[in-house]
DNA sequence: ACCATTATGTGACAAATATCACCGTCATCC
DNA sequence: GGATGACGGTGATATTTGTCACATAATGGT
C-alpha cells in the first residue's frame, strides 16, 4: 500500500488518505489472466503492486503490444475509460500479478466528498499522458535500431521485464529484426 | 466563443461560464508564426478558433510532425504542461490562426473558487488522451497504405487541411511513398 | 532427468520503402 | 507576366526490413 501512496501525484493528508484507501480494491491475476478484453467497458484504473500487465490488440490475426505496465505504475485503457465505450484492447497478466483497483465511480463519489482529491485524478491522467508521449516518440524514431536503443535508454527496466518476442510488436518491427539489432 | 463553449467536455452554468470566460485570452498568429519552441515551458492549453497548428520535432535535422490541431479542438504539449519541464516540440501556425488561450495558473486559480470546474480540466485531459490513442493506433498499423487509409477513414478533415508533404512524416513514411499509396 | 514447449539466433531471399533525380503544375510576388 | 519556389508525381536504384526455414538455447512440467 505504501508503494501505491508513493506513486500518487500529490501528497495526501492522513484524512484524505483514509478516504482514498477505503475505495481501493486488491485484485490478483495468475499468469495469462485477462484483466480486460474487447467489448468490455473499462471503468477502472489499475496500480501494479507486483507482476506485469501487457496491453495488446489484434491486427490481422496478430497480437500487437501497445503497452507494458510495470510494478509501481498506474495503467488503464484511456479511450474506453474516458468515453465509456467498449474497449478494443486486451489487458493480460504476463506473470502472477497483484493490483490495486480504483473504480471510476468510487473516485467520482470521492470527489463529491473531498474536492481536493480531484487533483489526484488530474495528476494520474498527466502521468498516463506522459507514458503515451514516450511511446509516440519511440514509434517516430526512424529505424529499428533507433527504436531499440531508445527503449534501452528511456525504459531499461522494460528490456529486463519482457521477452524479446513481445518487445518486437511494441517496437513495430519483427522478432528477427530485434534479434539482429540487439546483437550489434 | 460559442465554438469554444461547445467544445468543452461538460455543460456549464452561466455563472461558471462567466468565470471561465474571464480567463480566456484571444491570441492570433500569422502563417509560420511559432506558438511554442524547444526550451520553453508550456503552461497553457490552446483552443483553435480557426486556422491550423502543427506540432513537430527535429530528428536528425528533419522535421517530424507529431500532431495537427484543427479548428474546434484543444491542443497543448502535455509532457511539458504536466511536468513543467522545457519542451522539445515546435508548435507552429500553418496558416493565419486565431486561438483562445487557457493558462494553467489561471485554471488552477479557478479551481480554488469553483471546484466543479475541475471536471473541465479532467475532461480536457481525456479528450487529449483520446487524440493520442488514435495517433498511436495509426502508427501501429502495418504498411504505409494502411496508415494512409486509416487517416482517410478516421481523420478525413486532416487530408483536406494539410499538404501531402507534411502528412508524410506524420505517417512515418516518405513523401514519395505517400504519393504512390494515394494514387492506387 | 527427460521431454515438450517456448524463446532466441541466423542465413537466404522477397517485399516494402527510402533515396535520388527529374518532371510539370500552380500559386505568389515583384 | 515572367521568375521563383512550393508542391505533387514518377522512374531507377539502394536499403531496410519482413518472411521462411531451420538450428540452438532456455524453460517448465511430470
Amino acid at each position: 500500500m505504501d508503494s501505491f501512496r508513493a506513486a500518487l501525484p500529490v501528497p495526501l493528508t492522513p484524512a484524505h488518505w483514509q478516504l482514498l484507501r477505503a475505495i481501493l480494491l486488491p485484485v490478483a491475476f495468475s499468469k495469462g489472466g485477462q484483466v480486460l478484453r474487447p467489448g468490455q467497458r473499462c471503468d477502472r484504473i489499475y496500480f501494479i503492486r507486483h507482476g506485469l500487465l501487457r496491453h495488446y490488440l489484434l491486427h490481422e490475426g496478430k497480437e500487437i503490444n501497445t503497452h507494458f505496465a510495470l510494478p509501481g505504475t498506474f495503467t488503464t485503457d484511456f479511450a474506453s475509460l474516458a468515453s465509456q465505450q467498449p474497449t478494443t484492447l486486451y489487458l493480460e497478466a504476463m506473470e502472477p500479478t497483484a493490483l490495486w483497483v480504483l473504480r471510476r465511480a468510487d473516485m467520482l463519489g470521492l470527489y463529491e466528498r473531498a474536492a481536493e482529491l480531484q487533483a489526484i485524478g488530474r495528476g494520474l491522467m498527466e502521468q498516463l499522458l506522459a507514458q503515451q508521449q514516450v511511446r509516440l516518440e519511440l514509434l517516430l524514431r526512424g529505424s529499428a535500431a533507433e527504436r531499440y536503443r531508445y527503449v534501452q535508454l528511456r525504459q531499461p527496466e522494460l528490456l529486463r521485464a519482457v521477452p524479446l518476442r513481445q518487445l518486437a510488436s511494441y517496437l513495430g518491427v519483427s522478432r528477427e529484426t530485434v534479434s539482429r539489432v540487439r546483437s550489434v
